[in-house]
DNA sequence: TCAACGTACATGACACGTCATTCATTCCAC
DNA sequence: GTGGAATGAATGACGTGTCATGTACGTTGA
């Protein structure tokens, strides 16, 4: 231990207050979004990128690079999904070992009744509470946290 | 939507990159540690307060404070950790209702062989790129969001 | 052309977290 | 004191995430 320094008082209170924030923060936004539009966060996060991307429809792989996901969880996450009608999935001519994802009607209607009460809350448990310079910081610190952490990135 | 104003382009970036940066670190903590040591985040968080509590001993909803667990995560996961021999349970003399968890011999040696590595992984992925002023950012941040998610603070 | 390797995705097993419920005990107003 | 509320904790059911593995297809090079 003493040739591997313990954190400061002050990184170790940052680290606590932390990793608390981050678990209660998601475990609320995830009861709102659940008891308002019986969506998960993860959903929501599926059906926002199916969403923005042409013709509603992507590959797995695509959703995992853009969502950040592990590829067994995305492919569980999908299945689910599925069975709840959010998603459909396609065979892909263009790659036979591929496949497509794409949102349903149901998938549609359901990201559009939770948006307004979701990004509402969002702003109400995060962003009123910051100012743009702080907004910046866990931008800033988030990024960085992530480029350190890509495995292409083993600098 | 339009009486809902979505967020900034800033925001939304901030906001995708602190989910993903949140689930990215926390899955390579958990991988470090449970190949290095066989325990979990939450096992070493656990076991940390058992550590630093007098005797090695706490009641759980002590612990459920200080960690900021829901109740029925700690009852479980002290469950697991009980039959896996991390710690165990006595009942509380004081109070009928209550009970102690109390650190095992097995316990402290997992913390103790954990700590050293866990810790400069900690400090490897997070702090080690980060500057004071932005250590002070995300402490000020997460003690913000906590204190607005806490059910004795509905300001 | 075909063997070896890489890529895209699925799946079973298991650990984890939440919700709803239950139970025993303690606290408190009357 | 006593009945009702509050508190401390456990548990079953269920959705979620990870690991290890499997499978099918694509790519490359001798």
């Amino acid at each position: 231990m003493s040739d591997t320094p313990w954190l400061t008082a002050d990184q170790q209170h940052a680290w606590r207050a932390y990793l608390q924030a981050q678990n209660r923060l998601t475990a609320a936004l995830n009861r709102q979004l659940q008891t308002d539009s019986g969506l998960s966060l993860s959903d929501y996060e599926v059906l926002v990128h199916l969403t923005d991307a042409a013709d509603g429809r992507s590959r797995p792989y695509e959703l995992q690079r853009v969502l950040g996901w592990e590829q067994s969880r995305l492919s569980h996450h999908l299945a689910r999904m599925q069975k709840r009608g959010l998603v459909a999935r396609n065979e892909c001519h263009d790659d036979g070992r591929g496949a497509y994802v794409l949102i349903t009607d149901a998938g549609r209607q359901a990201i559009t009744a939770a948006a307004p009460r979701h990004v509402d809350a969002v702003r109400r448990m995060f962003f009123d509470h910051l100012s743009t310079e702080q907004v910046t910081a866990i931008a800033e610190v988030s990024t960085k946290v992530l480029t350190r952490l890509d495995p292409a990135d083993p600098s």
